[in-house]
DNA sequence: CGGCATAATGCGTTCATCGTCATAGTTGGG
DNA sequence: CCCAACTATGACGATGAACGCATTATGCCG
């Protein structure tokens, strides 16, 4: 068991910032139902747009999200399975923290 | 496919938060190599005592680690491999990035 | 009880990121 | 070629977290 270099830390970091903000987990969301322009996340959300437009470029970058032109606007998809992955482990954890404290209040 | 709750997105975004802090992530790798006290920790990463303290705070809350009393000392553990099964996710990632990056330097 | 060692906490500074407004860039239509 | 629609970006204030210093709290030993 070797601890991991700096640098690959920093970017484990990096990558778990990207998800430490609930509009882009929102927007990742919103993007697995389906590809879909900006001024429909607009819709779907209610944030501005250049909001919305800074966390997508800001996902775009990392891979989380691809986009492709169509006429005048930009197609966003969310074709990744990483991080349902993700969020799957982290909901059973927060699942059986509860669960335990559930167990420890009934005095278990 | 149903999106999740706001409640949930805000819990996930916390969770990988915690996460997203290089230094965080670096005090739970070295307890991964075992159980130490907080001087042992200022030891391997030169950080301040009050900073260890706190993100040991952070980490503890999450329940990411435990610790138990030695004498004047608190002796904290990593005993979850959650964040372990997190991050070999994410470095896979990287890797098969990296790695189409290069077939597409190569042309292919 | 007093002193000593260890860990936690208030406080202030610094720095990064969010979120908005205004502006600039890009694409299709008349 | 100019305009309209859509998206990206620069500027900026506000908010929050990190980090260190100093202090306080906690447990051990004489």
């Amino acid at each position: 068991m070797v601890l991991p270099s700096p640098q690959l830390l920093e970017e484990f970091s990096q990558f778990f910032r990207l998800l430490s903000e609930p509009s882009r987990l929102q927007l990742l969301c919103h993007l697995k139902q389906g590809p879909m322009d900006v001024a429909s996340l607009i819709g779907a959300t209610g944030f501005s747009q250049s909001h919305i437009s800074r966390q997508l470029g800001q996902l775009l970058r990392a891979g989380l999200v691809s986009c492709e032109r169509d006429g005048v606007r930009l197609i966003y998809r969310a074709d990744d399975q990483l991080v349902q992955d993700l969020c799957a482990l982290v909901q059973n954890r927060l699942r059986q923290r509860l669960e335990d404290q559930l167990q420890h209040l009934r005095g278990a």
